[in-house]
DNA sequence: TTTGGTTTCTACCAATTGGTAGGCAGATGA
DNA sequence: TCATCTGCCTACCAATTGGTAGAAACCAAA
């Protein structure tokens, strides 16, 4: 028995928002051509979400929330003594999002980039599991059960690594490589054994 | 003695648009700004690129040259041969963008954005020196110099690394790091020797 | 001094932007 | 039945956008 669940205007607004700011950009989505994709008007969307400012907050908290819920349900589940174990299911989590919602990978790119302050905002949702990363990272590091000096800066290099590897789609284009999800499925295995090198000392 | 070389009004045009598009975005960029950060009217801006988009793509241009020119100097120094000299170089170069000239780089980032279009136009500059860095990596590969498996995608993962770890300075704050001359030179050096590891064989 | 080309300007313009004011239909509860 | 509240609407608005038309200012050569 399957109930149609009515999705409320505010909820579908928010998911349209998200995807149209992730893909197109902030600066690039008009509230206009936002209700014209969910079949209403602009004012519509000012009666839920009093201003653009304020629609772009709730959507990056929504972000904040669908990335965290996607990461604690693969990477919770590993011990966090097992740091490639975590990242293995990171990588997971981030290269199905590449695929299901590419717009919310690329509403953080955009809330990444130098200058643009939204950083604050979600890097205050997510530090939890930064400084919970960072921990195990650094006792990995003191036992010897992974290579480098910094954990911090290991973190950031592998951050870097993956949200690259998995977004820059264009890059890829540029090369040769038409996306698609063989092409992804190679990507990640590749990307895997060059972390796996990177990381763990050799056998 | 020095001379003072006066500087086209195109050319200054160019500069500071190539500053503008690389930090605000193209989008949140308008060229009465563009035109009032240059004591100029937008009119003058249309005199000598005919739209936005013409200037866009002159920038582009611009930024693609200055690029290629920075890589070849310090690159095109060392063997073909020596792989990890040239990543070496390649490293020292972006990181030194970083400092000096961070629009570049957030340019490359913008026109890197998933479809952009932009990237075609970039790419087609940047095919000669793809195609070359990939064929060396090929040698080094069949050589057992590097490890890895398929050429192409790890120079993705390089670009994806090295691109971010230089650039993604908001999520670096976001770990609490603040971005200094000094943290760019620590992030650089851990950077190196992950690359190291990931890439060259143990001794 | 006049001419002609280059450069920069003023004066507009239509379209789009985010946002305000307020109305109207339908459901709900008294 | 009436009043109220919710949800969505039409009607505007001022500011900004990229862009056009054409006039001044300037400069060099004739």
């Amino acid at each position: 028995m399957s109930t149609v669940t009515p999705v409320s205007t505010r909820q579908r607004i928010l998911d349209t928002a998200l995807d149209s700011f992730g893909t197109t950009g902030i600066d690039g989505t008009s509230l206009d051509a936002l209700a014209r994709q969910l079949g209403l008007r602009k004012q519509s969307i000012l009666y839920y979400y009093n201003s653009k400012q304020a629609l772009f907050e709730a959507v990056l908290d929504e972000a904040a929330d669908q990335f965290i819920t996607e990461l604690d349900q693969v990477v919770a589940r590993v011990s966090p003594n097992d740091v490639w174990a975590q990242l293995e299911g990171t990588v997971r989590v981030v290269f199905r999002l590449a695929v299901q919602r590419p717009a919310l990978l690329g509403l953080l790119r955009e809330a990444s980039r130098p200058g643009s302050m939204v950083a604050v905002q979600l890097s205050s949702r997510l530090a939890g599991h930064i400084d919970a990363a960072q921990h195990s990272l650094e006792i990995a590091l003191k036992e010897g059960r992974v290579l480098g000096n910094d954990a911090r800066l290991l973190l950031f290099s592998l951050y870097s690594t993956i949200m690259g590897v998995a977004t820059e789609v264009e890059v890829l284009r540029a090369m040769g490589v038409e996306p698609s999800l063989r092409s992804l499925a190679e990507r990640r295995q590749e990307l895997l054994r060059f972390l796996r090198v990177a990381l763990l000392p050799a056998v």
